[in-house]
DNA sequence: TGAGTATAGATGGTATACCATTATATTTTT
DNA sequence: AAAAATATAATGGTATACCATCTATACTCA
């Protein structure tokens, strides 16, 4: 088993990404390869490799002799990755149904059995993560790798910069039964019904995510002094 | 005007993917960082940043202490790749549709008219090129920078790895005939319309393609010896 | 005083050197 | 002769050193 996290260069690609998940590289903070590197205690070398991955997700934007800085997402780039996950998450679980494999099938309905449960507790952060793990199964069922990857992507540009929708009351409820929908659909193997109800789903999150959106659209707020690192 | 082509990690890339693309670098094949550092008069490490760019593009694939080889794309791999690109290609037009901006619709009509002049005078080549930023202005025009990137990153995969369906004959007259399917929707602002017609030329340019893969899928064909570079 | 300029420090880009791992060739052993 | 063990070479991973460019500060001069 070559576990590859033993990869510096991994490590501190991971190291970045949950600190930019977590607020402490915030949208345009610029990153300082050495400042990076000392605190790391690795060499400059994978920082900088680390680096383009980075900026091939387009989460940090680099500039010639200037460096990385994190990307900032508007309200706006929300909305267009919103549109593109749903045709994906349209296609992912059209393909779902129409493969109807009964293993990936089964692991949707234990995940809308725990989400019941997390539901009943109130347990957010469950909830959360259960719902993560939904979409993640169907792009995963899908059997289409480029499929995952690309869904993957966009949801590392959406939860990175964002809060989880499901954060808020009401907004759960709905979402379960949203999900409900979808499996159902997959299961009674209609695709097209699959389809449109993921579409449904996702242009649902979206509309709640905008109404959320712009109590953290604080471009005005965001620091643009070099290095905090 | 800072011109990004004279950083060596990004001219390495280019002439990596200029040779996938010409069939120098062939699918299996291992690249070694030295030799190609000492073939184009750079250090191993722009070479080692480059690499990092193709293996998240996900044209090489990389493994610890033994290098990256170039990635391997089956007639299923196409396929999977063709379905994604039907439902983003559809998500364009209709964008495009809605947004109805005269600027990006006239040179969708120049392109046409571009492509039916080629088309008499049987220049495939040329064809071939019009045919690709037909594509490219649909993408540009739907205003999203994220379907763009990922439209971008499919017809890398897709073009890189085959040689393009246009060319052979039959083909190209259907082909065009699609294209002003979707450009009268997006004319008339009819947006499910427009929507639809990508997604039925790009289904149609799978069926033309997978008629022609496996010509060219030769899997067995392919020398896994190390290091032609 | 303020605009322009020179200069010093910091930063990113690149090259080179060193180490760990892997692959290959050679030797040894049975 | 075949298989195992060992030595040697090649390769990727990382660290360090050097250079080019940028930034900021201080200084000059109108």
């Amino acid at each position: 088993m070559s576990d590859e996290k033993d990869i510096k260069r991994e490590q501190v690609f991971q190291y970045i990404i949950s600190g930019i998940a977590k607020g402490e590289f915030r949208a345009g903070q610029s990153l300082s390869e050495r400042h990076l590197s000392a605190k790391l205690g690795v060499s400059r070398t994978p920082v900088r490799e680390a680096f383009r991955q980075l900026e091939n997700l387009g989460l940090v934007r680099a500039e010639p002799h200037k460096g990385v800085t994190v990307s900032y997402i508007s309200a706006d780039q929300v909305r267009q990755l919103y549109l593109i996950r749903e045709v994906l998450e349209g296609l992912g679980a059209r393909l779902m149904a129409e493969i109807q494999n009964k293993d990936d099938i089964e692991k949707l309905r234990m995940l809308m059995e725990q989400a019941e449960d997390a539901a009943a507790r109130d347990d957010i952060s469950a909830l959360s993560r259960i719902n993560t793990q939904f979409h993640i199964t169907i792009a995963s069922a899908s059997n289409n790798p480029y499929l995952e990857t690309t869904m993957e992507m966009l949801q590392t540009h959406i939860s990175l910069f964002m809060s989880n929708t499901l954060a808020q009351s009401g907004r759960p409820r709905q979402n379960l039964k949203e999900h409900w929908l979808i499996l159902q659909a997959i299961e009674s193997g209609d695709s097209a019904l699959a389809e449109e109800a993921a579409k449904f789903h996702i242009r649902n999150a979206l509309k709640t995510m905008m109404r959320n959106v712009l109590t953290y659209t604080n471009k005005d707020k965001v620091v643009e002094g070099k290095h905090d690192y």
